[in-house]
DNA sequence: GACGCGTGAGAGAGCGCTCTCTCACCCACG
DNA sequence: CGTGGGTGAGAGAGCGCTCTCTCACGCGTC
């Protein structure tokens, strides 16, 4: 009742286990007979090529590790990005025949983890989702040898696609003051990442450009640290008339603060976020932001990955940002 | 420059292969000695086992398939329990020593997949969840002898753990009533999902048992088709004072339609979710709605698998349903 | 002192596949 | 008719590990 092998399709098609093998593998020097008989033996006893003894013939494993940072104080956020990401890398990844391995990099449990399953040959590649700048795990994965991208900046010696965040947060605060705005506050996301990071960098340096003055609110990019951060605001300077959220999660959050404490948007406080979530466009009022191509954004980052599997330079790059007008300013 | 293998541990260890084996397995016959000599000579050699090999030994993967539903449109979808699910299950496998490889049984294509990974011998069991109830895929996997766990109830040949769906829509219909509601109508999910059509079934019994009609409009649970389904609910009884919206993304989606309808919340119409999920407490009114216990359902359907592992019976079961009561209704 | 037994180390046969090497055969050509 | 080249099939040596089997050794027992 064991699983059927490549010898035993041999036996039954009366030919080599070389001549299954060269079938199975679409070898073209394979006479059609032969072909043909091999293929029905297949077919009669269900055999499927054992995949342990394939990998450690041909040290090859055709599988790759989607690593993902995963929030490390056990908070089970329902982060969009997490989703529209992991699907879509994992959809085209699977199209293009490699298995998706998917690791959680939160703990440095998970993070020892990671760098052993690596270790022990089980993948031969790695692509590592919004890990934090700190992290030593881009590099450490790195110098291993094969090949690794990133999806968003990390590590110098790791390629990445990442989206314009500085161009991102400079059009978020220009669009504010050209609609009249004049105190324009921001909440950050954690800044040991580098999209918040750049975010913003890009928001001071437009205040600073047009002669403004920054005010500024620390949050971790999620609904709750963005409606606390907004309450700080409040605090700090009743009279802000706009805050650019360094993604829309937070600008949720931002939006009940206001609420809550009766201000309207946009009349009295204008509203801006990041990403463009699907989310973004339910809020009341719908919010306007700017946004990200996660679907493009995965799927170039595994195109990377790809190229780089068939030896292509690894040359990062940008995609470009772009504005989604709502009601919210 | 290639890895070390056991053998050259063994060599330098001054030693034979089994010994090293041993020492690696934690097997209980060994002088300290020799531990002591082969453990040094791995951390020099920084030697990892070669996984494939392994396998191939001992026959065993220690991974396990997560396979997930995902929507056939190619649409990308948000969805909360996605990530909820996704991540806590990872986490619990992980922590288990067990590694998660993803796969998305979206496509005919995608299932297909599924079906020759497992049927490689890739995992020791697989994890399924939220499948489509008429998905031939449960059923196709259980029959191949390995242990399946469903979250969610698809096929009776499939171990699950479900949450009380029928009692759910129990509890939110006649809260709905308790509060003076007379036209309560309801927005489905897919029908060919069982927790859809158990929410539906719930609303149902309810009503009838209360003395009301029943108002249905069929959504998919996204967020659009939530706003769609409100839409031709106002079209088809614009006096309807309350929905009952079989997930939470439909009933953000219905509140939107509802205030560009002009509709006040819970004044004119109260409205009611399913699932709890995060985005459901930045709604405005925050969303009355019933708990889903993501994070215990996905540990317990772990824990299920887990228990089959190691020769348990499979008994599955249902997590208690609870009312969030918030201000939508 | 001979024997039996328990303990711990080594030898080596697989696990199921790939891939190189070898060889048989056939055809074209001189 | 002999030879060379090309084509396609078979043999078998690994890939790196596990695990059974065997054996050496030391101790207690009679």
């Amino acid at each position: 009742m064991s699983r059927p092998t490549l010898e035993a399709v041999a036996a039954r098609a009366g030919v080599s286990k070389s001549s299954v093998s060269r079938v199975i593998n679409g070898a073209p020097t394979v006479a059609p007979s032969i072909r043909e008989v091999v293929l029905r033996a297949v077919r009669e006893l269900g055999y499927v090529p054992h995949a342990a003894a394939r990998n450690l013939a041909t040290r090859r494993t055709n599988a790759v590790a989607l690593v993902v940072s995963d929030p490390p104080k056990g908070l089970v956020s329902d982060d969009p990005m997490f989703s529209a990401v992991v699907r879509q890398a994992s959809r085209k990844l699977e199209a293009a025949g490699k298995q998706v391995v998917l690791m959680l990099a939160g703990s440095d449990d998970g993070r020892a983890r990671v760098v052993d399953y690596v270790a022990a040959g089980h993948v031969d590649g790695v692509m590592l989702v919004s890990m934090h700048g700190a992290d030593s795990l881009p590099a450490t994965l790195a110098r291993r040898g094969l090949p690794v991208v990133s999806l968003g900046r990390t590590n110098p010696a790791v390629p990445y696609v990442d989206n314009d965040n500085p161009r991102g947060a400079d059009l978020a605060v220009r669009h504010l003051l050209d609609r009249g705005r004049r105190r324009v506050a921001t909440i950050t996301g954690p800044l040991d990442m580098t999209a918040a990071q750049e975010r913003l960098t890009g928001y001071h340096a437009a205040m600073r450009e047009t002669g403004h003055r920054s005010i500024v609110a620390l949050g971790d990019f999620t609904r709750v640290s963005g409606a606390d951060a907004m309450r700080q605001l409040l605090q700090d300077d009743p009279a802000l008339d706009a805050v650019f959220a360094a993604n829309d999660l937070m600008a949720i959050g931002a939006l009940r603060t206001l609420r809550e404490s009766g201000r309207r948007v946009p009349d009295d406080v204008a509203v801006i976020g990041f990403d463009d979530i699907e989310a973004a466009l339910y809020t009341s009022p719908p919010l306007t932001t700017v946004h990200s191509p996660m679907t493009t954004w995965a799927s170039a980052t595994v195109d990377l990955l790809l190229a780089l599997f068939d030896g292509a330079p690894h040359t990062p790059f940008r995609l470009p940002a772009e504005l989604v007008v709502r009601e919210s300013t």
